[in-house]
DNA sequence: GTGGTCTAGACCACA
DNA sequence: GTGGTCTAGACCACA
């Protein structure tokens, strides 16, 4: 389910990082259901732990979700993941549109942009 | 006129980059004026030359700037220099309109952000 | 009576000693009297009976409880357990402190920490 | 300057991270000033650079440094740095109050326990 | 030189 | 089995 590609520039760990809030939103993985392993992710995308136990540390970090040691890890209460990873997506968001402002791109321009990629998804 | 953040994680040669495209999409640089040199430069923001050479080959490799070996750099016809610094934002906003996407985010929050934004700035 | 909780960082078998401290400085067993036995106890938290095995051993090692095979496990005489278990409070306690006056803080804000907290607390 | 006891149960990197803290807090590195690389302190502790960079990386999530790619590591503006290391002492003090709460002990030995501490140390 | 990422492989505490 | 820590050693981008 999750797809790593060795090409990009960003780093592996954040790609698995990124992947996972991805499923989390989507609710393939509901509050307090059990993440993948460490190990079993590793050998399924044919990574180091430590590369995927990275990923899962700044997670945790970021509360998105807890780990046990010695029961798995784990997604936090769905409100909170959920909100995290939002306030993630607004700020990345806002940081472009500063550029795009300071770029003295028009608010129609933008506006425009976001209807076109949102009418391009299926939703 | 340019500032350089080192705390922030974005690389100096970078900001430099973007310090100078937003310098150059404001008219404060118009087509074909010359740029500070990189020595100059450099001396200024206290900053490696090599870094600044950087930014400044970044820039003309993408169409920004040219350079006469021996006289300086100088600013390609507005026209050009403009639009790829255009080009440039909007495909960093198109992949936070993505981001946002595939987290759930509604058109609505979007926009209304834009909203906000451009009008806390004064234009 | 026991509450664990698995996001804590706090092992269960750690939360389960501490639980049972404080149950038996409280009173709630009093010396010589019977504890759950440890597949009871480890149903009734829908933890594993090693977990709660481990649990008990500690309090054991360190005399709080002892427990006769064959018929389960009792409070010691209640000045030992309850000095024990002081005595382990007061270490912890006395680390803090220590930290606390490597970091700077004065002893004002911890003994104003103090009235804050015990006075919150009905007693 | 750093000192790591390798019979103790705490993480090297969290006794580095410790380290570091008190020493920041002491002045030894007053803000902005630059730490150790790395590589130095690694090899200065004879311990893997991995381990230090875990404890420099989670000093800098918390906002007590500041890293800089191809320059170095920085000590946050003092105000800053000390005061998110004062909020983690007072954290962990207060948990340790709460503990000798429930565990029966009385205001007066907690503040005994300070006065003792804090006189035995010449400050 | 400096931080950042990653691999291969080991060992530990905990459940 | 599960997360957490650590070593030895490599390679990369950046300054």
């Amino acid at each position: 389910m999750i797809k790593i590609d060795y090409r990009n520039k960003e780093p592996v760990f954040k790609q698995v990082q990124n992947e996972l809030m991805r499923l989390i939103v989507l609710g393939v993985y509901p509050a307090d259901s059990q993440l993948p392993s460490v190990r079993v992710l590793a050998v399924e995308l044919g990574v180091n732990p430590n590369t995927i136990q990275k990923a899962y540390r700044e997670l945790e970090i970021s509360g998105v979700i807890y780990s046990v040691s010695g029961k798995g890890s784990f997604v936090s209460q769905k409100d909170n993941a959920q909100e995290i990873v939002r306030e993630k997506h607004i700020a990345e968001f806002e940081n472009a549109v500063k550029s795009a402002f300071y770029a003295q791109l028009t608010k129609q321009e933008l506006v425009l942009k976001i209807e076109e990629i949102y009418s391009s998804k299926d939703r």
